[in-house]
DNA sequence: ATCGGCGTGTTACCTCGGGTAACATCACAG
DNA sequence: CTGTGATGTTACCCGAGGTAACACGCCGAT
């Protein structure tokens, strides 16, 4: 029986398929088969790759529907006029607060992996190189870093994104506290706390008498809480 | 001509196993076909699944192999009797140049996927997520974080791998700079110069007069350096 | 010496997923 | 009525993981 109920034609029909892809992508997560989609949406593999080349085209455009949002809302919220340190935490709360809501989703944008042969390992999907590019670009139109401004704000996108997926992924997955309390703990962490605690009891520390193990220069004899210029 | 040159046996022979194995990996990094280990070990498929039962078993042992050692350089360097600041440095210049000396190696450690359709995708690897426990079991033992200190020591040790694996990453495949400066930049972060930096000129700023845009609470007017505790 | 067990190896096959070729159908424009 | 462009189909190819079923060689026990 073919085409009893006329189904709608060129771009709509496109869409009905990112629908139905995105049906069963909610439910079995990225990794879905070719088959599976092209089942839920009530058809045969080959329309699928009429219409989306192959399967990374299918899942790119599944993707990008879901990056876009994800990326203004980040994108707003580094731009948003708050005092620094609140502005980070709002940064930090968006991106967990979009996670939380559609977790499968976000599976989807940050490990879209699931049988990618190519050489080149990238650490960080498109949509999240996205999002470090716009970490970079505000860090570098915000901050004053002096001459060391655009390897700092490369290199802290990236770091940023990546400590925030990490962390995410395992908050997502253990649940081990509120929202707030992650954001806080994350902030705390890239506001130097790490720098500015003090030593426990029975802590290794520097070894005042003798001289440290002769590994690395090892430099002046104590770091005060400001950062060295590197 | 079966077994011309007597082959060893039993340990010795899947030692041999894996050596032909890494040499694939090598090679042709992680996702080197079943096929591909067989016929660089001179032999067929079914041996391999003998020694080491399916795919994951293989690249499981093989990764074994490389992990004690990374993971021991780690867990050493996080106990060097330094400076905070220089441990700190220490443990990033350790991982930076391990992943610098043999990177096939180490993005098999740290992108092990290549076809694995477990629905729970956890972003760090295994290798990963022992180093990331170190850090927390480093950080639990070290720094003196108060009452919040089990939450912040688990979530920096995440958020720290997964800030290094980004960057790290990034910085195999762009050399964006000598290494020493890439663990000055993230070095730099975790200590909070992106706390510490002054504004740029043109940035975005808390509005003084109007009140911000009633998303968050916004808490107190300046946040000094010195980290609130959540 | 011989028999069994173990570890070695093989060929041939199965399943499943991505991807393609060739063909059938409808609808609409000229 | 015919061509074009969309829809859809069945049937196939290929590569990769994984598994029988079978064959050889060694070595120790009876």
């Amino acid at each position: 029986m073919p085409t009893p109920p006329a189904q709608p034609t060129g771009e709509l029909r496109r869409e009905q398929l990112l629908n139905a892809a995105d049906r069963v992508v909610q439910r079995e997560g990225p990794g879905a088969s070719m088959n599976a989609i092209a089942a839920e949406a009530g058809i045969t593999k080959p329309i699928l790759y009429r219409h989306f080349g192959d399967r990374n085209g299918l899942i790119g455009a599944l993707t990008e529907r879901h990056t876009s949002g994800l990326l203004a809302a980040v994108r707003a919220a580094l731009n948003e006029p708050l005092e620094r340190r609140d502005r980070v935490e709002h940064v930090l709360d968006t991106y967990l607060a979009a996670i939380e809501s559609r977790p499968q989703v976000y599976r989807l944008l940050t490990h879209p992996e699931a049988g990618d042969p190519t050489g080149a390992g990238s650490a960080l999907a498109p949509a999240l190189r996205q999002i470090a590019e716009e970490i970079t670009k505000a860090v570098q139109t915000q901050v004053d870093l002096g001459a060391d401004g655009p390897l700092l704000s490369e290199t802290w996108g990236r770091a940023v994104t990546g400590m925030v997926l990490a962390a995410g992924d395992w908050w997502l997955e253990q649940r081990p506290c509120p929202r707030a309390r992650m954001v806080q703990a994350l902030a705390d962490l890239l506001w130097g706390r790490l720098a500015a605690a003090g030593d426990l009891p029975g802590a290794v520390a520097a070894a005042q008498p003798a001289p440290p193990p002769a590994e690395e220069p090892a430099g002046e004899p104590a770091a005060e809480q400001s950062p060295r210029t590197g």
